[in-house]
DNA sequence: ATAGGGTTAG
């Protein structure tokens, strides 16, 4: 009303009269500018009914508001996600013929890239007339965000052509369109050319995806030239080094971080996590999950926790995290199942799949792969067939290749070789090495010398520069006792220029990770460690155990082959891990190579005699020990 | 007005 008055009292006294009765007569919204203001403060305290109606009003006078004034109304529509509202908005805007300003129709460019209609963003900005960096900016990322990777790319053309100059905004965004490094290296030249590249957004993008092109080095570089950062650089970087397997320099550019002030977000500690899990660094872990605990933990923190205990062997620590949250999605389910699956809790994963089902999450790609594999590992050839054969129709999972490798462990295992070649050769893609690894490994598990000449071949063929094959086959022929092959394969491998990774066995003890590798001496308490060793050795002599020769890479010859079986890094781990932890603490090793056979009796009769819990981590599974008995069943 | 980092398998 105070509008009102001011309108009015500014005009002459006749016209005053006249307004007023033609006002009476015709309800008192003919009177603009009233309308207009009250629009106008309608948008601006986000009163979204109010405003439209106030619009309907002006567009029933074809009256206009300001150009901000409408903005503030489409940011409304944004937050609120009203679609129809939106529509209506842009539809009024353009009535009459008229042509808003480009920054109007860059906000409704954004608000139908927010509402996921592409296409009508499309429409619009193929008719703007003119079309700023913005308007091209905000496309592009769209693109991106659908993963339109190509689009993308040219839409970066198309507009330079047009003589619109990309800004940091444009390619902090258009990096992850990258579809290969060429591409990448591309991005980055225009980046320097432009003197881009000291922008905290573009920097963080180029450290992630040098990491996710496997260019860390790259991305490192990026990093390290770094003069000011923030928290989210700092991530990136982190999370590069965790997610590639460098677990150590993730952790130390944490704390590098930390030193410098920056207080670390969920984000940041996922990542930590994440290196943490890589390290099997389960006391660390757990400090992060009590310090998260008392702050904040959103879902993908919370479903790193989890991973972080399944990974670390803590099973009751994963599945007590699980029960208390209170919002699981698939992925938080799948890491469970997978997790309870690794670690040799075949129908427990099972149970939980079905729990899964009950609660209504859909189960993923990935969460077949954890249910094929917790049959594999259990030997269940029956389900783990159901469940391959039934995916398709009742998950709408295609079957891949994680699940045929699944399907051929099962059938390996179970010792039906003719079965398991036939049905390599019958998948739906072309069978790759690792298919065929887990083929060579069943060979193993059964003695199939013949078999695993051929399928290595097969192997060295696709993948010549694998270790583990090279490794895994000899292993075979000493198995057989086949000395002559055994060289054979030694003088291929190192011919090629490998040389066996020396075995390194690690475990936590008070929040220090010590590290022991085969035929290194660097442990300041070695000479205990090796004595306690033999102590420990005479004392399962008696129950029966007796060094398994099998299990030594060369031919050597009776003493020095047990001595060399004797001193494996694991042995060393469990020893230390045994004099030094309480005797209710579990002992867990982690280690880079699989077990072998005797190491693994070792554990086992280790476990019985000394009454100890002892989990061992290798690059592929998980050996519960206890009693007596491993959780793998013998089987790995 | 437009932009960056974190979770499951292999």
């Amino acid at each position: 009303m105070k509008s009102l008055v001011k309108t009015i009292a500014r005009r002459p006294l006749s016209s005053y009269y006249s307004i007023y009765t033609f006002t009476t007569q015709t309800q008192i919204s003919t009177i603009p500018p009233t309308l207009i203001d009250d629009f106008t403060n309608f948008c601006y305290k986000k009163d979204l009914p109010r405003a439209m109606e106030a619009m309907n009003s002006l567009e029933k006078r074809g009256l206009r508001a300001a150009s901000v004034t409408y903005s503030e109304l489409i940011k409304c529509c944004i937050a609120c996600g009203a679609v129809e509202q939106g529509k209506r908005v842009h539809k009024h805007v353009y009535s009459n013929g008229y042509k808003p300003k480009t920054f109007l129709n860059n906000f409704l460019l954004n608000m139908y890239i927010k509402f996921d209609l592409l296409n009508e963003a499309l429409k619009l900005f193929d008719k703007m007339r003119e079309r700023n960096v913005v308007s091209w900016t905000t496309i592009i990322s769209a693109y991106c965000n659908l993963k339109l990777n190509g689009d993308a790319l040219e839409c970066l053309v198309r507009m330079q052509r047009e003589g619109v100059q990309p800004n940091m905004f444009t390619l902090s965004s258009i990096l992850r369109a990258s579809d290969c490094l060429g591409t990448l290296r591309q991005l980055h030249c225009s980046i320097i050319k432009y003197g881009l590249e000291s922008d905290i957004f573009v920097r963080s993008a180029l450290i992630d995806i040098y990491s996710k092109w496997g260019e860390l080095d790259n991305g490192f570089r990026v990093f390290d030239e770094m003069q000011t950062g923030d928290l989210v650089v700092w991530s990136s970087i982190i999370g590069g080094f965790a997610q590639n397997g460098n677990g150590d320099k993730a952790l130390d550019l944490f704390i590098s971080m930390k030193r410098l002030g920056f207080e670390a977000n969920q984000g940041t500690l996922t990542s930590v996590l994440r290196a943490c899990t890589g390290l099997a660094l389960l006391e660390l872990g757990r400090q992060v999950h009590t310090h998260v605990i008392k702050t904040q933990i959103d879902l993908i923190l919370n479903n790193a926790i989890l991973d972080m205990y399944c990974k670390c062997g803590s099973l009751e620590d994963a599945s007590s995290a699980f029960k208390w949250m209170s919002e699981k999605d698939v992925i938080s389910w799948s890491t469970m199942i997978s997790g309870l699956a690794q670690n040799g809790y075949s129908i427990e994963a099972l149970k939980l799949f079905e729990s899964m089902k009950a609660s209504g999450s859909k189960p993923n790609y990935i969460t077949i792969v954890g249910v094929l594999f917790a049959c594999s590992h259990a030997g269940l050839l029956d389900d783990g067939w159901s469940y391959f054969r039934s995916m398709k129709r009742l998950y709408g999972v295609e079957p891949g290749r994680e699940h045929y490798g699944c399907i051929v462990d099962l059938l390996g295992r179970a010792g039906k070789f003719p079965e398991a070649v036939q049905f390599i050769h019958e998948m739906k893609c072309e069978p790759d090495a690792v298919i065929w690894r887990t083929l060579l490994g069943a060979c193993k598990v059964h003695k199939k010398v013949g078999l695993a000449t051929y399928v290595a071949k097969k192997i060295i063929e696709l993948e010549p520069h694998h270790e583990g094959t090279y490794i895994l086959l000899s292993n075979i022929y000493a198995d057989a006792e086949r000395w002559e092959d055994v060289e054979e394969v030694r003088k291929n491998f190192t011919g090629r220029g490998f040389k066996k990774e020396p075995g390194c066995s690690w475990i936590e003890v008070n929040k220090q990770v010590h590290a022991f590798i085969f035929r290194d001496e660097a442990h300041p308490q070695i000479k205990f460690v090796y004595r306690e060793l033999n102590y420990l050795i005479e004392r399962i002599r008696r129950v029966g155990y007796s060094p398994d020769m099998t299990f030594v890479l060369h031919d050597l010859e009776g003493e020095q082959k047990e001595d060399s079986l004797r001193f494996h890094s694991e042995k060393l781990a469990i020893v230390y891990g045994l004099m030094s932890l309480p005797k209710e603490k579990p002992v867990r090793i982690i280690k880079n190579l699989r077990i072998c056979g005797d190491c693994h009796t070792f554990a086992k009769l280790v476990s019985k005699t000394e009454d100890r819990y002892i989990v061992i981590r290798d690059p592929v599974r998980y050996h519960h020990f206890r009693d007596g008995t491993c959780s793998c069943g013998d089987y790995w």
